[in-house]
DNA sequence: ATGAAAGCGCTAACAC
DNA sequence: GTGTTAGCGCTTTCAT
């Protein structure tokens, strides 16, 4: 790690200057073929790796795109390199967030763009989204990751994707999925496949795309000639909070048909606070989900939900900041992503 | 996205020099309490962001770090929207490296590092690997992912750990796992608890983490007093190699007891082999893998098999470059991580 | 085809 | 406590 060689270091060595060096990377033809081979050679010796900053710096692009997720990551972590050993259920991990990351990876990749993630020291004026888009040309964003003042102070310096969360912003693009019809259509299969007519739904509606949800299964239950339930509280990373929701209903007699959630954990959550009752699902009460995470095929029963296309998500958000930082306007109105109903047994199936 | 405000701005703005805005930043206990509120008012309204990059720059260090993969990513991309709607079978994703990345992100967000992942601009004369290492204050690589002759011109520019891969190599640390005792268990479960005799070792013995895997394997066989056959011919990342090497062996007679498989995707690759020779695991053939992914908990059978702590393996990592980076040396001779028998049905039970 | 020189945005002495 | 200034390593006109 001496010192790291500088242009400056392989321009002595080859005796030219700095810009020939530079050149000689950035455009080989504009070199003539022994000076480019010589540069070359000494920059090999030397052990040189041009410094992405600098160049960054210089061209005011870097070349790197951003995403920020839910700091809630951390809480993922195998406490312990033992815990790490015992083959973990998929309640931590793959999660949704990581699935919509690796569309973004992918995406990444294949565009040229290194990707940036997480962030660094939280001083206390520099927030860990800030921090992040310093280092970047672009970034995307879980919506509810970051406060939305940040972001949107954010937004004037570079372009800003946001996963999820409201339309209509004026400082931030996102990417839409069609959560709505899906769960329309998840609840036909409920109505007349199992023939269930007394639905609980739990779930934050505030959250927007959660809020899309539940429009889905009122309108449906509505269309049915039912009366929709308003929502139960809950959060996808709040287990204890769902069980709080849902044993209650438990008492009542009779039974509810089904528990739809508005997302796979919640749905998991669920069906703890069901078998710890004393009772089953599907026998008992069905419960569904929304996501078509991993861990909704592990469990017992497998889990009825709806998929979402969570890659695609991820690069369809890629695809729109490079649009962006290309100076390409993002055609309107913005596409609605697709999601599909998937049966599991845990509706009765 | 206008003009970026940068420190000049902000300084102008507030009526102060450069020094003062960047210091009310870095350590606001040197700047009067006054001046500092301006400051922050003045950035906060015009929107500043800091450079990390100049930030960099100007210290030496950019507060990141790397991390490397193959690229055989790319192929694990759904080709189309409509194939990311269904719900996968974990073949794809997430892989082995995807949760040992998973263990470099948790650690990186803990330690205030941000993780540039993958790479960029591959110009002739600038590989990915070197793009994220002009990048980064570290590096970490899967062994294999790039060419040692980058790796060790990197090496001389920042510290690198190679995951896996041969220890020793004076320019780069490794993680080391210990698989020659897990596999040397695993062996002992097959013949005392099943009374297998009669094994077959399915991996590429010249990868040096797989050398291990095969060495306790033939040891423990030879303990017992078999003679340990030679390894046949395969590759996690190529299913049709497996299978050419798989098919053969089906139509000994007798039929094999157990395919021995050096890592969970050939044992994943294996299963399909026999499966589609008519054959049942593992009533006609025990199979067993090595890794612990997520995958093998959704195959039918279960795949018996030797979990790494994959989180683990990506957390020790980071701690060893940033120990480098800070310029503490490693302790010598470096641990090896454990692994644990993770008991399936793929082996009979 | 190659070199000189002016920045890119920020940090860190050092001076006031 | 705050301002001046010299770089950090590279790109990029503009000359030559």
């Amino acid at each position: 790690m001496a010192k790291r060689p500088t242009v400056y270091d392989v321009a002595e060595d080859a005796g030219v200057s700095i810009a020939t060096v530079s050149f000689a990377f950035a455009k080989p033809e504009r070199v003539k073929e022994e000076t480019l081979r010589t540069v070359l050679a000494s920059a090999a010796r030397l052990g040189y790796v041009p410094s992405a900053n600098a160049r960054g710096l210089a061209r005011g692009r870097v070349g790197a795109l951003g995403l920020y997720s839910f700091d809630y990551l951390m809480r993922h972590a195998p406490a312990a390199a033992t815990m790490d050993l015992n083959p973990p259920d998929g309640r931590l991990f793959p999660l949704y967030s990581d699935e919509v990351q690796r569309g973004v990876e992918l995406e990444c990749l294949t565009k040229g763009y290194a990707l940036m993630l997480g962030a660094g020291t939280s001083s206390p004026h520099r927030p860990p989204i800030v921090d992040v888009a310093g280092r970047v040309d672009g970034l995307i964003t879980f919506a509810g990751a970051a406060d939305p003042k940040l972001l949107q102070q954010v937004s004037r310096r570079i372009p800003v994707i946001q996963l999820g969360g409201e339309t209509g912003i004026p400082w931030a693009h996102t990417v839409l999925v069609d959560g709505r019809s899906a769960v329309r259509d998840l609840v036909g299969h409920l109505l007349t496949v199992h023939g269930h007519r007394d639905f609980v739904f739990i779930g934050d509606r505030a959250i927007p795309e959660i809020g899309q949800r539940y429009a889905g299964f009122a309108e449906r239950l509505t269309e049915a000639g039912l009366t929709p339930p308003p929502p139960l509280p809950s959060r996808p990373d709040h287990d204890e909070q769902t069980a709080r929701s849902v044993r209650p209903v438990l008492t009542r007699t009779p039974l509810p048909d089904v528990l739809v959630c508005s997302t796979d954990q919640e749905a998991l959550a669920a069906i703890d606070t069901v078998h710890s009752a004393g009772l089953r699902v599907p026998e008992d009460i069905a419960v569904t989900g929304f996501d078509g995470i991993v861990a909704g095929r592990l469990s017992e029963p497998t889990l009825t939900t709806i998929r979402q296309p969570m890659q695609t998500v991820g690069r369809t958000a890629v695809q729109m900041v490079t649009s962006l930082i290309d100076g390409v306007a993002l055609p309107e109105p913005p596409v609605a992503l697709e999601c599909r109903v998937s049966i599991g047994h845990s509706c009765g199936c």
